[in-house]
DNA sequence: GCCAACGTTGGC
DNA sequence: GCCAACGTTGGC
């Protein structure tokens, strides 16, 4: 019997380029950040317990002049505690996250390549395909969001790349 | 800058 | 456990 395979899921990840761009994230060391910082429990709860290395991410960038999914990356580590906590100088300080019963966690993400054409807000909400995207939903501000994979494929031939 | 939506906090 | 007040997010 063939092993288990893996499923691979996907995953939104909102931010801000003026603090922390899809660029800045492609720049860094082995295109690899820690996407540190995340102070919501909905998605703590998917950092921690969800998201596994090799599923694929979007970087959609948000509080911009064109809000818009604009890069794929990967995860490169799965959920693991968030020192920034336990930190008294990081503004990401919480004093009641215990190091040995850690309250926040982050993940590792790594850039894979950028969409040849962004996919803007305006534009996904246009298209009729993506109608229960999480990210379209009323008063949804969820950092962290899961992608269906109809979703993953439309949105990256929307953006121009090829496969999946 | 405005404001709707939602999460968190804290008094009771 | 309820819920008002407050803070944050994020599009417009």
């Amino acid at each position: 019997m063939p092993a288990a395979k893996k499923t691979r899921r996907f995953w939104l990840l909102k931010t801000e380029p003026g603090t922390f761009s899809f660029d800045d994230l492609m720049r860094a060391p082995k295109k690899t950040t820690g996407w540190d910082g995340v102070r919501n429990y909905q998605a703590r709860n998917l950092l921690r317990d969800e998201m596994q290395e090799g599923d694929g991410v979007f970087i959609y960038h948000s509080s911009t002049d064109v809000p818009a999914v604009v890069g794929v990356a990967v995860v490169a580590r799965a959920g693991y505690p968030d020192p920034n906590a336990f930190d008294r100088k990081s503004p990401y300080h919480d004093p009641k996250s215990d190091p040995d019963k850690p309250k926040w966690f982050q993940i590792d993400v790594r850039g894979v390549e950028a969409l040849p054409r962004p996919v803007s807000l305006a534009q996904l909400r246009e298209t009729p395909a993506l109608e229960g995207m999480n990210l379209l939903r009323k008063g949804n501000r969820l950092s962290v969001q899961p992608v269906t994979g109809a979703e993953w494929r439309k949105v990256r031939a929307l953006g121009g790349l090829k496969g999946d």
